[in-house]
Order: C-alpha cells, then structure tokens, then sequence
DNA sequence: GATAATTGTTATGGACCATATCAAATATCG
DNA sequence: CGATATTTGATATGGTCCATAACAATTATC
C-alpha cells in the first residue's frame, strides 16, 4: 500500500521456508515484458496519498531550492511567525515533532540566522522563540515561491474549486480520521 | 509545511549567531496559554497532505494489528498477487522500492510463508514471486480487513462520491504533478 | 523547604531511503 | 566462438527521520 518503505523488522534469512518450491518450479507463469498491472492498488487510499505526498514535497524542495528550505523548516518558520512568543515545546507540539528532535531543527534555523531562542524572563526554563529580521525576510520570499511556483500548479491541474474542495478533505482526513 | 521531521543536516551549535540578541529581551512577547494559530499551515498542501496520510497508515496498522501487515507489505502482496511471475526488480519499481530495500522485506515475507521467491528458468538470475496458498488466503483476510475497517470509515466521512473525488485528486497529483 | 513536574538537551536505537559494489548469469558484439 | 558489457539479486554502508530514556536547570506543588 505504500511507496519506498523498505526495511523490514525479521531480516531472518528465508532459510528453513522453502517447502513449496518445487511444484512451482513446474508451471512458471513468467510474466509478460509489459507494464505491470497496478490492480486494486489504484484504489487504495493509503497508497494513493503517500505517492502524491511524496511528490509533492518533491515540488516542493524543487521550488524552494534557491532558499534551502525544507516543508518542515517553512512549517515552523509559518508557525514562529503566526505565533511568536512562544516556547520550542508549544511550537513542536503543534507541529508534530517530538522535543527532543526539534532541538537540531533549531540549531540549524539559528545558525542561519532566521529564527532565535530567547530566554524568557516569566519561565527561565523555557527558550521563547521569534524570526530575525532575515528570518521574516526570507519567510517573505518563501511564501512568494510557494504561491507561484508551487500552489499556482496544483490549480493548473486540478482548478481552483477541486483545489480547495481537495484541501477540505484531507483537513478531515487529518482531524478526524 | 510538515509533521514530524526532524534531524537537520547543519547540527552546528549556533556558537557566533547570537546577535539580534539583546534588543529582543526588551519587548518579550509572550505567547498566551491559549491554542497556537495555525494560521497560512492550514492552507498550504504540503502540510495537510503529509498529516493526513500519516492518520491514514496510523489507521491502516490498528486494522491490520491481526495481520501484522504494514502498508508496504500490503501494497507487495497485492502487486504479486496481480502480477505473478514477475521477478523483483519489477515488483520493486513500480512501487517505488529501490532493489538493495526490497531484499529485507521479501525475506520477511518469506520467512513468514507469505511468498516465495522462485528461481526462473528463463533467466536464471531472476526470482520470480508468486504468492503461497497461506499468502493469498492472508491477503483475502487484509482486503476484508481493510474494505469493512478502513477504506468504509473514508466513506463515512467524506461520503461515497467524495472519496471518489478524492482518489482521483490524489492520482492526478501522483500521476501528472 | 522537600518533592514533583516541566523545559531544553543529549544519547541512542529503530525505521526508512539512497548509493556503491559484488558475484552470478545473461546479453552484446567483434 | 570469446571478450566485454549489462542485468539481477544481494551486501554493506551512510544519511535522514522518528521515538524513547535520561539528565540538569528551573519552576510548581504540597
């Protein structure tokens, strides 16, 4: 149902099924050389979905080349600026992302300099999150990119009105799935 | 503009960047206890599309927890099932599996006796995978599964003529984006 | 004021994804 | 035919993403 999921749990070699091998081995039904039938597997939502989320992100990343800004760096990057003044927990939470692995994300931003951890003066456990100048600059430009260069083709493609109508349902999906 | 990403290459410790610093400790905004906004994330596609997919899988594990078939496995034991004779390579790249990842998964899946890896006698490099009879009788079990627990909660809350829409949104995005 | 809870952080392991490389088998071409 | 190139399955390996445990500093609770 899914794309480009690998690894498996039990890597345990196949080494005692081998049973029924040999009747097998008689009436080979070999494939043809044409393409391969994708069957039910059109349908399935779960499949459907990660492929086009897959692509997606590609776009995305593709149009985003020239700021180097990941979906996950522009989400937070949208979310500081909706919000500032808030803390790494709030803003992760929200997010999706756990603490822990939200740390890096952020070493990364402040390095380039688009977002700071200021200590906050109420709770001097908590670091208060803001974009810099060149963080909100960049933001700016970012929003502009997605606007045109990505958002802009998906109402090429699908209209305006399935467009949104697309949007709604994966907000369902999303919220109350 | 997405859920659950984390790590980042740069894990430089911002040392130098601490600059805009001092002015900020002034006019601390702090956020209120109340929701965070959302704001322009709920509109962008990205975002949307990655959490609801990841509700989607979430739900797809819960009903096959019986099965112990992940999406991925799902979607390989469909794809032999529709296609049998063909050899790894093929199965693999149309779902999107790179061959050296998709080793790991068919042994799991033949240890378990699901599917067999057969030896062509065209082309003796090959393995062609063909479903067991206890692998087709498990997949029989996964489409029920998955068509009374999963894809009937999509029509629940979408609607039949929805979630058609829906599918076809999805494809064309996979497809032509 | 002792204990519990929270915040940011580190360490660590697992799952997923990608590339390089290899031996065996086959294809290609002189 | 035989030398070379390509293909197939496989291994090794590294990177990224995701999850949990644990820690020091700080704050909340009793």
């Amino acid at each position: 149902m899914t794309v480009s999921k690998t690894a498996e749990k039990s890597s345990e070699k196949p080494s005692d099924a081998a049973k029924g091998r040999k009747d097998a081995a008689e009436g080979q039904v070999q494939g043809s050389t044409e393409a391969l039938q994708l069957g039910e597997l059109s349908e399935q939502l779960g499949y459907v979905l990660k492929r086009a989320q897959l692509k997606v992100f590609e776009n995305f990343l593709r149009c985003m080349a020239s700021l180097q800004l990941t979906p996950a760096q522009f989400s937070v990057l949208l979310l500081v600026e909706k919000n500032p003044g808030r803390n790494q927990t709030e803003i992760a939470s929200t997010l999706g992302i756990l603490r822990p692995n939200f740390v890096a994300m952020l070493d990364n931003l402040e390095s380039r300099d688009l977002c700071a951890r200021i200590r906050s003066t109420n709770d001097r456990r908590s670091h208060i999150l803001v974009l810099t100048d060149k963080g909100k600059a960049v933001l700016t430009r970012a929003k502009k990119l997605v606007a045109t260069k990505h958002e802009s083709r998906l109402n090429e493609l699908l209209g305006q009105a399935n467009r949104e109508a697309l949007l709604e349902m994966l907000s369902k999906i999303a919220n109350e799935f």
